[in-house]
DNA sequence: TCGGCCTCGTGATGTAAATCACACGACGGA
DNA sequence: TCCGTCGTGTGATTTACATCACGAGGCCGA
């Protein structure tokens, strides 16, 4: 099998790693099988868009590996982006079973791969299989709960170093320490992250700069270390 | 039958007026009798709540009569208004399913009529009914919808003008007149406008003097009528 | 009938953050 | 190798709102 963008090939749902945690998982045998014919597989190059917002659902994306970058955007050229998804995660599904457009763009942010299943075959799919369309469900409602997460952080968080410290916490409940400081990667640029807490690329930077002041982080090359999470909760405050 | 509030009750969902164009209709007539047996109903006076955001989801409630403000708050106590409820409409659903909080607090605005359908009778039901599991997971995916419209104005919409027009144009669909111009009855305090644009009252307040000298709206008592659409869309412009 | 409470209007003031502007280093392709 | 683009830091300026402050009218209950 080919491996364009440098990446391997996962072809088998039943066999792939991430398949235990998500929402298609512990199918029966049969369901399993059947999810398997339906669904086709491809790469997609990094700035890929999986899907537009506000176009007619075509069917839903299961990202089996790298990052993809949720936003919406308005007319005048606005961007927030209300999630970066990870391998398992699965995009579109709220659009395909509503039937209404999409209601955010999805973008690769680096090579990676995705299944995708189409709308028609998906609903059919449900129909046959009952137990599977409950746990579509639940997996709906907690995507609206979630959403409800961004209504608060957007409506209620009042200045931006409320947000960026909300942001660093969300970032080191994956990756901790053992000595209570947390090391990662920083992959984003400021202007995304900007994006993210709803401000400008040059309030990130200076929030940056006054956070290093403040000992509650550190940057080496690209590693963010966030030094102390009690100090940013304080910030949080709510 | 007792009429507290000075309301009449409606005792049965079978026959209820609101029941053809919603979730719960059109169901069989099994279906239908079940539901109606495993609800409660109930009237609720001015303020009362439903429920809480936060508490542990205990059922579902089904608006009959009345109106029911959904908001969420801050722990410094700001508040967002994220949604008006009128009848016919289901409360409390998603937390029901995913069985997550309640993401949001429902408080009457006025006297009204709500069905209860406890939480364990709901999935029973639902497990039972596969047809009605499907149309939920539809309601649910909508309400995801309109969730993210939130996310949209919310952190999108710049200016208080900006979102103070959307909103007064998505009051318009309801209920517009031949000539193009809208009258309804404003119900709402400049708070709680205030509340679901996320602005103060003050600013909302300057809103209406600015809108009114500007001609695009008109105050005869409570009686609002908006001038012209088209020159609030302009407003809204994204 | 009166007094208190709620809602509303509007002025004065302060300030946080957007905007504009520019410079610098890193990186990658021609 | 060089040049263009992209990401970044940071100063100066401006402005739209929040905030504070106060007064006026309406409504309801005592």
């Amino acid at each position: 099998m080919r491996a364009p963008y440098g990446l391997n090939i996962l072809d088998n749902c039943l066999t792939c790693p991430v398949r235990e945690e998500h929402l298609f998982c512990n199918l029966s045998i049969h369901a399993g099988q059947r999810l398997n014919e339906i669904k086709s597989t491809a790469v997609y190059p990094k700035g890929a868009m999986l899907f537009i917002e506000g176009q007619q659902p075509r069917g839903v994306f299961v990202l089996c590996t790298g990052k993809v970058k949720l936003s919406t955007s308005s007319r005048e050229g606005k961007t927030i982006i209300t999630k970066i998804s990870e391998s398992g995660d699965v995009l579109g599904l709220n659009a395909v079973v509503s039937n209404l457009p999409y209601e955010v763009t999805a973008e690769m942010m680096e090579p990676g791969q995705a299944n995708f299943i189409p709308r028609d075959s998906l609903l059919q799919f449900l129909k046959d299989n009952g137990e599977v369309a409950l746990r579509v469900a639940e997996q709906l409602s907690r995507n609206y709960y979630t959403a409800y997460e961004e209504i608060r952080t957007l409506g209620l968080a009042t200045s931006p170093s409320e947000k960026f410290a909300k942001l660093l916490l969300s970032w080191t409940t994956k990756s901790t320490q053992t000595d209570g400081s947390t090391q990662m990667k920083l992959t984003l640029t400021h202007e995304e992250i900007a994006e993210i807490i709803g401000t400008t690329r040059e309030t990130v930077s200076r929030l940056f700069s006054e956070f290093k002041k403040k000992q509650l982080l550190q940057l080496k090359g690209s590693t963010l270390i966030i030094r102390s999470r009690p100090a940013l909760e304080k910030i949080v405050q709510s």
